[in-house]
RNA sequence: GUCCCCUUCGUCUAGCCUGGCCCAGGACACCGCCCUUUCACGGCGGCGACACCGGUUCAAAUCCGGUAGGGGACGCCA
């Protein structure tokens, strides 16, 4: 094991999305990479928002792609007297200090500043302040820097360097005593020795003031790696109204966990042209510098087109274990009917999600109930009729079947009567389906049997008669 | 408003560091053709971009400067 440490450390708000796991995966990859250890943080300090739901919820979803973590979940709320103790430190060395100011006042003197066009910072009234009421509410401040600028080299994006004055005197304790997210995660990424923070670029203007905590605390300062964020099509920051953006809304709408995956990881990263990657391929050509810079902008499409291949290209047992709770939520039991391993292998290269799979399953099990008018119609009555009965005569003559003995009787049921493929193939796919999109009729015919198969089109042959 | 970041086909991106092999390559989508009993798969082809302006250079997508546009941050949220 290298001396490499990451974390992902999701606050428990809502549920995993796509961001946040890119983020995680981004992290796990480089662990993976370098042999290194991958932490899992909950930055629960906010005890108004945090909730064990969120928790659940993240966890199943980390579970669920794979990105398995080495140490953790530990959760910042169990850490409070630790925080505690390092404000106190700084409080002690003189480079934090307890400031009085009501907040009320503080947001009309923000409001202020930005309507006038002036920096929104926080104007120092404590600072020097001598004499220290008793018994009055405070909050802690860092005593930051005035001078100079403070600088990094992000992995991702390069130099990134902000003038010292820009940066004010942030609140390290609340009035409640409890510490803020800028302070716990520098104690926290110092404390479990991490030596590479890859997180969203929305905290590249927290960096800054990271670095000069730790250099207050006498810490090691990490490296960092700002990944770019993800926009919806509009080009704005991706959110519910774009359309799904929980991982477990990606896993209910049969989408396989490696398709999302292998999306992911080429949002925003890349090795040369390739484009499909297993989990063991993007973990060995990981590489945290070809991480693009700019911003991507999430496309489903794609992400169909990924999915479609996996599920071309999936074991169709494993398969057809992810399928069934698709069927189940349609009611649909596949105990009296085919194998559902051999339905799958009739339907991979047809479906683009689970969903769609179990949509075009259906009909293996349930017997069309309907028909596709329209495309019956395209028959002559007389022709449909004989068709049936021909297909059938000849059906009842095998016992057993394969697909191309089937397809070759078909061919024959053709040759015999003068027919052409396309008036007998259609026909019979939609007594056997209910509709015309469907897998190849020989498929549908050893898949089903040939007593099923004969019974739904005698069903069928009734019901063009009966018209 | 201030600060920070970003800018190659509609989208994801390669190339940029180490100028010439780039009148810019791949992929998704889209359009056509082929295959075909449907729907798909697959094969072949097409469409389509270096944000803009200047500079450096024999030569710039690549280096430098500026402009514009977009995003992010400015919380006793994380």
């Amino acid at each position: 094991m290298s001396e490499l440490r990451v974390r992902f450390a999701p606050s428990p708000t809502g549920y995993l999305h796509v961001g946040g796991a890119r983020t995680a995966l981004f992290n796990w990859l480089l662990a993976k990479n370098k042999g290194g250890t991958f932490i899992l943080r909950i930055e629960d300090t906010d005890v108004e928002r945090s909730t064990k739901e969120s928790v659940d919820a993240i966890l199943e979803g980390m579970k669920w792609l794979g990105l398995e973590w080495d140490e953790g979940p530990f959760y910042q709320s169990d850490y409070f007297p630790l925080y505690k103790e390092h404000v106190q430190k700084l409080l002690d060395s003189g480079k934090a200090y307890k400031c009085y100011c009501a907040s009320e006042e503080l947001d009309t003197k923000r409001n202020l500043a930005m309507q006038e066009g002036r920096k929104p910072k926080y104007d120092g009234t404590c600072r020097e302040r001598a004499e220290q009421p008793d018994g009055q509410p405070y909050v802690v401040r860092f005593r930051a820097p005035q001078g100079g600028v403070t600088a990094f080299d992000d992995l991702i994006k390069g130099t990134i360097t902000f003038p010292n004055e820009e940066l004010d005197d942030l609140i390290i304790q609340r009035t409640d005593g409890t510490p803020t997210y800028n302070f716990c995660v520098v104690i926290d990424d110092a404390s479990m020795r991490i030596t590479t923070v890859i997180r969203g670029d929305d905290h590249v203007n927290n960096t800054p003031r990271q670095i000069q905590l730790y250099e207050a605390l006498g810490f090691p300062v990490p490296q960092f790696a700002h990944v770019p964020m993800i926009l919806g099509s509009d080009k704005a920051r991706l959110s519910k109204r774009h359309g799904a953006t929980s991982v477990i809304a990606y896993r209910d709408m049969g989408y396989l966990p490696e398709a999302l995956l292998n999306y992911l990881v080429r949002l925003g990263w890349s090795n040369g042209d390739d484009e499909i990657f297993s989990r063991e391929e993007m973990v060995q050509k990981f590489d945290i510098g070809n991480v693009g810079r700019s911003a991507s902008v999430f496309n489903t499409e794609k992400l169909n087109w990924l999915n479609a291949h996996y599920i071309k290209n999936g074991d169709p047992e494993r398969l057809a274990d992810l399928l069934l709770p698709h069927l189940s939520v349609r009611e649909v039991t596949t105990l009296n009917g085919p194998d559902l391993m051999v339905v799958v292998r009739t339907l991979q290269e047809r479906a683009q999600t689970l969903e769609e799979m179990a949509e075009r399953a259906v009909f293996y099990y349930n017997a069309p109930l309907s028909y596709d008018e329209v495309a019956l119609a395209k028959f002559d009555k007389e022709l449909l009729l004989s068709v049936f009965s021909a297909v059938m005569e000849k059906l009842s003559k095998v016992s057993e079947a394969d697909v191309s003995g089937i397809d070759a009787l078909f061919k024959e049921v053709c040759n015999e009567n003068g027919w052409k493929m396309g008036q007998v193939g259609q026909p019979v796919r939609i007594a056997l389906s209910g509709g015309t999109q469907a897998p190849g009729i020989g498929e549908i015919v050893v898949t089903l049997g040939i007593e099923e198969t004969i019974r739904r089109i005698q069903a069928a042959r009734e019901f063009v008669a009966g018209k």
